[in-house]
DNA sequence: TTGTTTGATTGATTTAGCCTATTGAAAATG
DNA sequence: CATTTTCAATAGGCTAAATCAATCAAACAA
């Protein structure tokens, strides 16, 4: 019966049967098999099918909801037979926005140093995938911000306040100034991530405002290539300040501050809904609750 | 897995191999076999035995709470799918303390003209027994006194207020006043509860707290017993006023205030600790907030 | 058309689940 | 202390379920 909602949760995610019978580890006939059985115990069409995958009925939907919650207790409940054998063990799926994958070794190194034997797993996504994937159960937790979209059902512990900084370098246009307003920001030739993430659409959103065309140079869903660029000291891109100082400032690269307005987000961790927590998200959550004083501002 | 959990939770109710193998209808080599099983997935020890049950280990106990959650929710799965083909069917158990029970046909006959395909199962039991079959998952809610014993992991919706009155015939002793003291009820011989029927323990302490010993000369853990003895006229018995309403006062049957103090618990719905509900629940939840606040003098 | 992708179907093989019968050990009983 | 009873584990055998490799048919794309 698990087996078989574990295989609809990967139809779900993969939206297609030879894929999804791929991740649970058997063939394609074993996954249909399981489906239709699924099917047929409920006595309800789950999926519309039609040559191909389609789409889910509403009641697939319906279960759909019902299998993340018993197909993330029943890992949870090995998780937690596991610790009590080993202490704390196994694999901690984390997704992060970009702009805060640096800040993400913060979080790890503690917790590493507490419970040696658990692995990690970190993956850069946009704010949008991270809560995706946490639904899905393909993450255990996500570092994404806590105030903009709508979040689901989910607990939130925040962690630290992102601040906006221009980074450019000494000899750039603005690069003497302690502080800029973001209307000269829009004057300045910037890189930044790509449209599909939300730093990028809250950036846009503050150029905007000021009547200016923002018009960047370079766009990249990588935080290391805007770096990068901006290293050589021929760039300039808007960053996150805690994002700048866990990157290094040097004597030429610098990190002013950005006003008018002044915006703030609250960035945070992201875990499932689920009472109780595995183990491994409780410690997670432990970590992250001592991590959070230091980095608030 | 799911099966094999529902195995370990029968044993957890009925601490017998056999007994348990029963509930499930299967035999005692399969249940046993399952549990083994379960033992060897998890790779530890889940029950401590000795040529028969002793007990659950702690490791055990941590699977039995796990247990109950993933097969409660896969029972909810079923429920919830069915009630989405056919409407609200199934069968909704109930268990009520007896000064309760016959307050739950006021509950049930509005219940039953909404949703005319659902089955009843009602079952008098303690309040301990309550909270105890719902953690087992044998009823799907309770009626109980939400004021006095610790209520575990459940939700409660208060139904009404429980007040005490001499249940007594004119002729008989106090049977012309209208009000008496709690010491004054002392001295008459009673009909009451069993003493391990959480009523008779709140009456117990109300007449021990006049310092008169109370005797009752007859026990029962059914109130028709003690009704129909009382209704000869030969006989007393301290009952919930709205009790008494419903089996009816006659002409020579008087329900006397009892005063000094004029104690008051409050008796409600107990449901399990669930997000979502199952459907049934769901509507029994729904019918329990329309009644309250006709019940609620 | 022709080749590709995708999910259903088929038939063989392995596995898992369950039952009956029996055994062994501890408790209860006389 | 001997006997009986109770209880759970074990053994052996059967059936149903699960899975796989191979194939097929429909829908697309070129």
């Amino acid at each position: 019966m698990i087996d078989k909602l574990d295989f609809l949760l990967a139809l779900a995610r993969e939206c297609h049967f030879g894929r999804a019978a791929d991740a649970c580890g058997v063939t394609q006939p074993t996954l249909s098999a399981g489906i239709k059985q699924l099917e047929e115990t409920l006595g309800v069409l789950l999926v519309n099918r039609g040559s191909r995958f389609r789409s889910f009925t509403p009641e697939g939907e319906r279960v759909l909801d019902w299998a993340r919650r018993i197909v993330g207790d029943a890992r949870a409940l090995r998780e937690d037979i596991n610790a009590l054998r080993h202490g704390l063990t196994g694999r901690l799926r984390i997704a992060a926005i970009p702009t805060a994958l640096a800040m993400v070794a913060s979080l790890t190194t503690p917790f590493r140093a507490r419970h040696p034997n658990v692995q990690f797993t970190i993956l850069s996504r946009t704010s949008i995938e991270v809560l995706a994937e946490l639904d899905n159960l393909e993450i255990d937790a996500g570092i994404t911000y806590l105030d903009n979209e709508p979040l689901g059902r989910v607990n939130t512990i925040p962690l630290y306040p992102e601040r906006y900084r221009l980074l450019t370098s000494t000899g750039a246009p603005l690069g003497e100034r302690t502080s800029v307003t973001w209307a000269e920001v829009a004057q300045v030739p910037l890189c930044l991530l790509t449209p599909d993430m939300q730093n990028r659409r809250i950036i846009n959103r503050l150029l905007n405002r000021t009547g200016a065309e923002s018009r960047p140079m370079l766009e990249s869903d990588s935080m290391i290539v805007l770096f990068s660029h901006v290293r050589t000291g021929k760039w300039a891109s808007v960053m996150p300040a805690k994002l700048a100082e866990t990157l290094g400032l040097t004597q030429t690269l610098r990190a002013i501050p950005i006003v008018e307005p002044d915006e703030v987000h609250t960035i945070g961790l992201v875990i499932p809904q689920r009472e109780p927590m595995t183990p491994l998200t409780a410690a997670l959550v432990a970590e992250a609750q001592r991590l959070a004083p230091a980095l608030s501002d």
